[in-house]
DNA sequence: TAAAGATATATCATATAATGATATAGAAAG
DNA sequence: CTTTCTATATCATTATATGATATATCTTTA
């Protein structure tokens, strides 16, 4: 069984963040580093040695499955319902942590102002 | 292409992150700790590995400062002009990676639906 | 005042995660 | 034919995080 700490936290690195919006839709793995170079504009990059290990990891934990063999040369994926579920989850906890922040930056983050 | 170190790549980890934003106010270690745990309505608990291994590597980068030392006892800290850059930054990294996340999940990636 | 529990910092050994380098090979383009 | 792109895979190393442990002070309370 695979080990892995941030997914028996129910939290996604960015790695796997990435890697499971790209199985919004059905991708081999040379497609899903495309896809991912293209939702970033060019910003992220992932080589193969993260891609198929992460990949391997998804796998493993069903987050994602795969959905067609094209010979020996493609394999292509698709994310589950559980991977659709902890990928929601994520993107809400993303969103917590940058409104955390922005709320520390204006100062707003003591307490609560009642102002009655 | 991003790769190497975190903070090379002007990225925060999430153990950075928290550290960094609690920052914003002076404060020792064990504070930190507090604060972070606060923040996130206990959902985080950083362990003293974590804790001061990253606040001496912050402050090897300069990103924070020591500010008042408390005999032997406490030392405090707090974010420098740089760290405030680079927090500010992040959040907006972490707010770009959430809405593509969104915008994903809602199908709304590819294109431009002007529903029609 | 003694003990317990909270505060406070620090490091080691290990676990987890990411990635550059490398290997292999088919397909497309020139 | 040879270069480039596509495609998957693993190894060795680096990067990062953390549990366990150590040490010491301060605070509370029995």
């Amino acid at each position: 069984m695979p080990r892995g700490k941030a997914l028996d936290d129910n939290r996604l690195t960015d790695s796997m963040y990435y890697i499971l919006l790209s199985l919004m839709e059905p991708l081999h793995g040379y497609g899903i580093k495309q896809k991912i170079s293209d939702l970033s504009n060019g910003e992220i990059e992932i080589g193969p040695a993260s891609l198929y290990t992460i990949l391997k990891k998804l796998s493993a934990r069903e987050l994602i499955a795969l959905v067609e063999e094209d010979g020996e040369r493609r394999k292509t994926y698709q994310i589950s319902a559980s991977g659709r579920d902890l990928l929601k989850r994520d993107i809400n906890r993303r969103i917590r942590m940058a409104e955390m922040g922005k709320k520390v930056l204006l100062g707003l983050q003591g307490g609560n102002d009642d102002g009655k």
